[in-house]
RNA sequence: GCGUCAUUGGUGAAGUGGUUAACACGCUAGUUUGUGGCACUAGUAUGCAAGAGUUCGAUUCUCUUAUGGCGCC
């Protein structure tokens, strides 16, 4: 089946939403966090891990594993779920966010066919359109899968972006045809950055198409200002409909989550969690840490008293220090399942506040507190 | 006891009679937003064993002392 979006309850002063959204592996609440599993693993951690932070939906990325694996062999092994042993919702990315991210400093030739480049692997030649991009997330296998767009730089014009939306949406629209999976759902992606007239052109367009949610591309990419990004988040969720997730992409940074879940944004991904957790930094209350500094080396308290999840209930960041400064992984695998339990804890929180109708309270107080640092 | 070679930061070390003593590791701090995992950025010896001398100027030359390695009695 599709995936089925149900509101629940308006926040009074806001555009904040509390909502459930149903799918082929459970019905989960909203507004929600997805950890993010390129290559079929949210990295350090076991799918039991993953879902001992109440995890709901999760991501994987079309691009990477089209290169490797290989849709086939997960095809073979019965698609992505039991390929990676995940009985949660997935969904995939669709490629896009690789073509800018990926070919930052190396050739790229984007034309109306699709994206040409070279495979960060080998080398060797590729080209992905939106047909390829789709055809691969039906044999991933994904209940979620997501349009093929550009994903154009913070610094971009508005006359780029004009016709780069243009040519989104004439990509969107032949994904929409080639895609057959009954049981999976499709996303489009409204783009436009920071620009009023855009962002809703971009918007209404997409819906037109009938999509079955559809996410805010486009933000938090290299230095682009917070401004830019509300802005974008502003611009865009006055056309979509309300009886459809609303998803916007790449967006982990706990006060991002908190002004994007009021402005009306049901789901988030981001790599933030699991990339800092590697390189020893962890979300708290009281902001971030880094577990590198010295001035943990003898503390025996865990890293955020406030939280409840496996690594703060059992590991000090003394201990926690030690793993990081000398790169044992399990060091990372502990502050990867902290942080994306804290974001987790985040929206959980952010739930009872929409059903509150005091989230603009909830707002105030941890920003007060995370801004305190240190304590 | 005699001879000989050494002694540079937390570590391994490079180097020169003349402005800021290379590099690496470590350490310290920071960055990271639809992931090219284990990266990147910045800082980190007012001093070259100690003392005296030569010199306009010495970490670099000379002497003494200390410590250590090796060889000989």
């Amino acid at each position: 089946m599709k995936v089925k979006y149900s509101l629940l309850h308006q926040e009074e002063k806001t555009n904040a939403r509390y909502g459930i959204i149903e799918t082929n592996y459970g019905t989960y609440e909203t507004p929600m966090f997805m950890p993010v599993g390129t290559r079929a693993t949210v990295k350090g951690l076991t799918p039991e891990q993953v879902k001992e932070t109440k995890a709901g939906i999760c991501l994987a990325n079309t691009y990477h594993l089209w290169l490797r694996p290989g849709e086939n062999i997960i095809d073979h092994a019965g698609g992505l779920h039991r390929f990676m042993n995940y009985d949660g919702p997935i969904l995939t990315d669709s490629g896009g966010f690789q073509v800018f991210s990926l070919a930052k400093n190396k050739k790229k030739d984007i034309t109306e066919e699709g994206v040409q480049f070279k495979s960060h692997i080998d080398g060797q030649k590729l080209l992905l359109t939106p047909e390829k991009s789709i055809e691969i997330q039906n044999k991933l296998d994904s209940d979620i899968a997501m349009s093929f767009d550009e994903c154009p730089p913070a610094s971009a014009t508005h006359e780029y972006l004009k016709n780069s939306i243009e040519r989104t949406l004439r990509w969107a629209r032949r994904g929409k045809q080639v895609h057959k999976n009954p049981n999976q759902s499709l996303f489009g992606i409204v783009q436009g950055g920071p620009y009023k007239d855009l962002r809703k052109y971009s918007a209404i367009e997409t819906v037109k198409m009938d999509f079955d949610g559809y996410s805010i591309g486009g933000v938090a990419n290299d230095g682009e200002s917070k401004e830019d990004m509300y802005k974008a988040i502003d611009y865009s969720i006055p056309y979509l409909p309300k009886d459809k997730i609303r998803y916007l992409m790449g967006v982990g940074d706990p006060l991002d989550i908190i002004e994007g879940v009021i402005r009306g944004v049901d789901i988030f991904d981001c790599v933030l969690p699991t990339r800092i957790a590697r390189h020893g930094q962890a979300f708290t209350r009281r902001g971030k840490i880094n577990l590198h500094n010295a001035k943990f080396i003898k503390d025996l308290t865990p890293v955020d008293l406030e939280c409840d999840c496996y690594t703060c209930r059992n590991y000090t960041k003394s201990y926690i220090r030690h793993l990081i400064t000398t790169e044992e992984m399990l060091g990372g695998t502990l502050l990867s399942i902290h942080n994306i339990r804290f974001l987790i804890k985040l929206t959980e929180e952010l739930r009872e506040s929409i059903k509150n109708n005091n989230i603009l309270e909830y707002r105030q107080k941890f920003i007060e507190q995370y801004n305190k640092q240190d304590a």
